[in-house]
Parts: C-alpha cells; sequence; structure tokens
DNA sequence: ATGAAAGCGCTAACAT
DNA sequence: ATGTTAGCGCTTTCAT
C-alpha cells in the first residue's frame, strides 16, 4: 500500500513533453489467431500469421477479395455478392480486425467523435448533461470528447483548438459569453456547434437551453402564492446569464400581481458565492430590520443547504418559520427533512437534446433548432404560508 | 418557448443512419484572412485566397519553403533556420491553420487522445475522477473521450470497440470484472491501459485505486473507539469488488480488538439497494432485538442521508440515539447539520493519478505501477459515543 | 538547412 | 459484382 508518495510518483511526469517514443505493454494472449485454415490464400495467412491484419489489404487478401471489396463489405453491404460478402465476415470476424478511424476519416467521411466543452466535468449539473449527451451520441455511434472550461476564457480556447486538430464532428458548447473567437474557428471549419445553455435565440445555430425565465418565475410565484411578500433572493451572481435570467422571470411574477419587485425581493449575498461559507450573514441581513424576509430563494441546492443548515444553527424551523426554494433538484433535495422545495431542470434531457441535434445536423435538409426547455417546480416540505408573525 | 414536443423533435433522429451526407453551417466571418500581404507566392495567395489552407501543402506554398519544412517548424522548430522559420510561422499565425491529427496519427504519431471507461458519469464519484483525468492529461496535451458502461457488459464492449478504432493512445478503464475480453484487444494493439478501482494488485498493467480495505477499518474503528459495540452495516452489495474490500476491512478492525466480527456487525439491507427508497426496514432491524445497534455504518454517502432522514423522521437524534458514518464524502456532507463523519476517498486525485500513467506510459522506461490511495476518515457530528441506554 | 518522395489505411470513382 | 487506383494530410527518411 503506498501513502505518501503517491503524489510525487505521479506526478514526476507533469511536464513530460509528447515524444513519439513507441510504448511497451506487456503481451497478453491475443483474443483471437487467425488460423491458418479456411484462409483463401495460404501465403497470405502466413505473412500476416500471429498478429492480426492492421488493414484492409491484409483483410483482402486473406479473403482472396480486393480492398474495395472488403470496403464495401464494410460500408455497402448490399453491393457485395453474398458468398463474397460471407467469405470477407468469416476472416473479419477470425482476425478481429478493427478498422482505423483516423484513414478513413482522412478520405472525408463524418467523424463519429463529438466534442463537448462545459464549465466542470464535477458539477453535478453538468455531469448529468455530459451523461446524457454521451447516451444521444451513442445511438448515432458516436463518442464525446468531453473537456471542461473551469470558466477560463485560455482553457476553454486550448481545449478548442485541440478539438479543432481532432476533426470532430460537431462541438457542443458551453461558456459564459460563447467566445465568439472560439465559434467562428468551427464555423468557419462547417464544423457544426450546438450552443448549450444559451438563452439568447440565435437562428444562425442550433441551440439547446433550459427555460430559466420560467424557472425564476415559477419558483417566485409558489412563494408570492403561499402569501409571502418579502423574499431574500441570495448571491444574484449577475455574470451568469442562466441566473440573470431567473432574475428576470421572478421579478416578473411579482410584477403581474401588481407588487413591486423593489419591495419583495431583498438581494442578499453569500461569501464566498454561491454554497460553502458561513451563510451567517445572509440570514442576518435578510431576517432583520422592519420587515424581515419569511422565504429564500436559492440559486442552486447547494446554497439552499446552506441556508438550511444556517437556519437550523440558530433555531428556526422550515417551513414553520422561513421558507426555502432551492434550484436544480440535485439528487439529496429529496432525501433532506423536510424535503427541499426547488425547481428541477431536465439536465440528461438538456444532454441528450444535443446529441440529437448534432446527429440532425448530419441530415440533408437540417435547420437550425433552438430548443427550449421547461423547469418544473418539484414543491416539498421546505416551503409553506408565512407564520401569523 | 417549446415545452411538449421538445421530445419528439429531438429524438426523431435516434435512428439516424450515419450517412456521408456534407453537413452546412452557416457562414460568419472567418476568425483571420490571409492577407495578400507579406506572402511568398502571391500566386499561391490567390489560390488558397480567402479560405485558410486545409493543409500544411498550402502553408509550405504561400510560406515559400516545402511540407518537410513546415511540418519541422511544427514539430522540430530547432532544425529550421531563424529566417525560415518566422516566415512559416507567420503564415501558420495569419491563416490560422490547424493541422489535421488523422492525417498526423496514420503517420505513427502518438495519438493526444485517450479512452475512458466508467460505470456511470452522472455519479459525483466518477465525474470527480473524469475531472481528475482530464487535468491531468491537459497537461501533456491530451484529451479524453469518456464513456459510461452502465455496469452492462454490451454497453462497455461497444464502447470498447469504437476505442478501438479511434485509436487512442491508451485506456482508463474502470469496469467491475475488467472485462479480459475487452483488455486483450487493447494490449494485442498494444495500447496500455490503465485499470481503475481494482483492488487486484496485477503486476503487468498499470492500476489506480483507492485503499478500501482501509477505509472500512478506519471508518470501523472510528465507531469502536467511540464505544459501539453494536454496529448495522448497510446493504454488503457483496458483488462490487471495493464494497468487499471495505467489509474485509470493518471486520478486521473488530478482530484486532478481539472482537467477533459476527457479533459486533448486522447486515441490514436498504431495498432497493443504496439510496432512495425507504429506510425504514433497514433501520427497524437495526434498532429491534435485545441488542440494538448503536451506529450505522454505510456503503455511501447518499445511503446514510436516506438513514439520517430515517432516524429523524423516528424522533431519534444523531448522534445522541445513533451514530452514522457515510462514505465519500460528497460535497453535502459537510453541509449537513450534524455534518456527516465520512470516510474521504481522494476521487479527483485518482483520475489525476490515471492521467499520470497514461502519460508515464509513453517513457521509454517505463514499468507498470500500482498505485493505492488512502482514504480519510472525516470525522463530523453525525458520531457520538453510544448513550448510556 | 531544405527539398523530394514514400508511405500510413481507407474510400470512392472508375474500369472491367 | 469485383478489381484498380488516386488521393486525403502528414511524418520521415534520404538527397541535395
Amino acid at each position: 500500500v503506498c501513502r505518501t508518495g503517491v503524489r510525487a510518483l505521479v506526478f514526476r511526469n507533469e511536464s513530460l513533453e509528447i515524444s513519439n517514443v513507441p510504448h511497451f505493454a506487456p503481451r497478453l494472449p491475443a483474443v483471437a489467431t487467425p488460423g491458418g485454415v479456411d484462409v483463401a490464400d495460404p501465403a497470405a495467412a502466413r505473412a500476416v500469421s500471429r498478429s492480426r491484419p492492421t488493414n484492409m489489404t491484409d483483410v483482402a487478401r486473406l479473403a482472396g477479395v480486393s480492398v474495395g471489396t472488403v470496403s464495401n463489405v464494410l460500408n455497402n453491404p448490399q453491393l457485395v455478392a453474398g458468398p463474397t460478402r460471407e467469405r470477407v465476415e468469416r476472416v473479419l470476424r477470425r482476425t478481429g480486425f478493427v478498422r482505423n478511424a483516423a484513414a478513413r476519416q482522412l478520405t472525408g467521411v463524418m467523424s463519429s467523435t463529438v466534442g463537448c466543452v462545459l464549465l466542470d466535468l464535477s458539477n453535478p449539473y453538468f455531469a448529468e448533461i455530459a451523461r446524457g449527451l454521451e447516451d444521444g451520441l451513442a445511438e448515432g455511434g458516436c463518442l464525446a470528447i468531453v473537456a471542461s472550461s473551469d470558466v477560463d476564457a485560455e482553457r476553454e480556447q486550448r481545449a478548442l483548438q485541440m478539438l479543432l486538430e481532432a476533426g470532430i464532428r460537431a462541438l457542443v458548447l458551453n461558456s459564459l459569453d460563447n467566445s465568439p473567437i472560439g465559434i467562428a474557428q468551427f464555423v468557419a471549419k462547417d464544423i457544426p456547434i450546438i450552443l448549450l445553455d444559451d438563452a439568447r435565440r440565435r437562428s444562425d445555430l442550433c441551440t439547446v437551453a433550459s427555460d430559466c425565465v420560467a424557472g425564476g418565475r415559477m419558483a417566485a410565484d409558489h412563494l408570492l402564492d403561499l402569501g409571502h411578500r418579502r423574499i431574500a433572493l441570495l448571491g444574484p451572481h449577475l455574470d451568469i446569464p442562466s441566473l440573470v435570467d431567473r432574475n428576470v422571470g421572478s421579478r416578473a411574477a411579482a410584477q403581474a400581481r401588481g407588487l413591486e419587485p423593489g419591495q419583495v425581493f431583498v438581494d442578499v449575498s453569500l461569501q464566498p458565492p454561491d454554497h460553502h461559507g458561513d451563510p451567517g450573514p445572509a440570514i442576518e441581513r435578510a431576517l432583520s430590520g422592519p420587515e424581515p424576509c419569511t422565504a429564500f430563494l436559492c440559486p442552486n441546492d447547494m446554497a439552499a443547504l446552506t441556508v438550511l443548515t444556517g437556519l437550523q444553527r440558530r433555531g428556526l424551523s422550515v417551513p414553520r418559520d422561513v421558507s426555502v426554494v432551492g434550484y436544480d433538484d440535485l439528487a439529496f433535495a429529496a432525501l433532506l427533512s423536510p424535503g427541499l422545495t426547488t425547481v428541477r431542470q431536465s439536465t440528461y434531457d438538456l444532454g441528450r437534446a444535443a446529441a440529437g441535434l448534432v446527429l440532425a445536423e448530419a441530415e440533408r435538409d437540417h435547420v437550425h433548432q433552438q430548443l427550449t426547455f421547461a423547469p418544473t417546480l418539484v414543491v416539498r416540505g421546505s416551503t409553506a404560508p408565512p407564520g401569523p408573525s
């Protein structure tokens, strides 16, 4: 068991420069050995003996046909006569031949890898999206190369550059500003782009997003319906488009009932932004003054969890004393008690939809689509009418 | 805003067959236009005018050199004379030329994409690993193709097949049985494999895993130290190697103090397995009988959360009446109150270590390494000495 | 120091 | 129905 030293051991190679040195892997028994039997050209069989054929020419020799025919067996089976096809297929199976995607791609066939640049894969929200994307792409026989930008323009640009070289079939991009420079490069190479979580409609590209205005509105509506009239709005983070939208939605909900948004909503922020950190000051701010808030509207479930903990520590009961609403409906939201009322985004479906669009881009008559998903309010135990206080 | 119909709209393409139809993306202004100025061969400039050069031959013409030289500027700059190099570099920059990885790979250069097959990317545990891998690989200029197997052998095999064709540089694999068939194919092609979360030592491959025996032991030790003598062991799931190891560790901890594991640990299972679902029966079982359990040892934090909720619903106080220990240290564990005592696995580092090994495989004198990470016990408020009852 | 040319494995157009 | 062949864009000897 290795405890200390692991880091040193592993990261010794961090600055390793990529050389073309061949690597050596241990030789284990091959999965299938091309037997000398049942092969058209024994001489060819000997030539490629033991080691499986690395290219279609070898396969062709073994089957006693030409490369073109092998290619056809693989790509246009209907063009090949039954017996011939079977002969080739047998060799294919026997030898466990795998075709070379790089070579295929070089001839101009559409690539089957799709690039995906997200803000942070370790965030459950994005992980779900990635999973949905992956599943959707699998149905089209595609694989996803995923990279996190960490909201760092330089990191993003680096990833985009590599994806550009890799010759991906399409790019699924989620960046704060949807970096126009990055995008232009793909457009120039005629590589389709699917913008993720981009609220701004743009008809020149495919787009998949959650309707955050609606989400913000339904969360606020729920609280207003319950009778809340002073609501703490946590950490507005006005630089994140989707959060801006939610604010817009929330305020619209108030206005729709003839309420003055400025009167209803009290902006308080957790510091450091988002979850973690002491929610104390924020709670203090929200609950002090002549008109204390009776509810908290949080930017996400993690923040809501922080607030819940802070409230509990102060001896306040949820939802009796205060109501709390989250956003995202992460797995733990349902498991808390009281369960957390929150707004669910169909995260997985966002990813799947993006995959659908990627595949659709290949269709002759494709027109760009802007898909918007409606979030849904999940009412649980953390919200109730404000107390009589 | 599109609500209903989204699914139909998107998944219309699920059965889309991959055709080689070219796709059309809108033309936006290119990022850089190769100006007619400052170019060696004006005729060549006109030839590739407007559209950026798609290959090194074009670049070579524009710079008035040969392909070989352009290649050298890119890969062995030290071989090219200063002025020549600058001339080429200028064209490179001006035109925004991107090289074609497929073509490079065809010549035998080591690929810079790495395959990664995990059980489920939407699981925060794996998402963290993927993120660590991604970061580690980025330092070596590599990208990760990630795929989820969902513990389904067929899905896994499909992913492996595609990765095989894609010509990845190495494979990071986490499967329940580390599918020998799948592995053999990569070994046969001399593609290095890094086994993830594989407790079984095997010196013929690189391996990265968390020391689950130690994890199970330290969790049990903690409870035993506090004085607990009847501990509920949730959902043993004996088919998952890492859980088997944890059980081994826990029981060893009891034995080390001369206690009979069979006396100390009470196996109870959540149904359906893992988190979600009513923890009632399990809690009932654990707390009933002549010698009720005073603590719960959970297979992961989600399960612990379920148990915590169930206990709370029964009016039992944690840690006064019962102690609870989780596993994984997910983000919310620290935010609960009381905070959840749990065993932290350095998930991110596992991924990073795997990346380190991938890069190390390229070194001339590489020897396979089996890395084991020590988990750490994070003591929070959910554990205390058993009550006087 | 630079150029010329031979492939890498595949597809698709053309020839038979 | 099958065979032949010209590239795709790059790296890498080998000449110069």
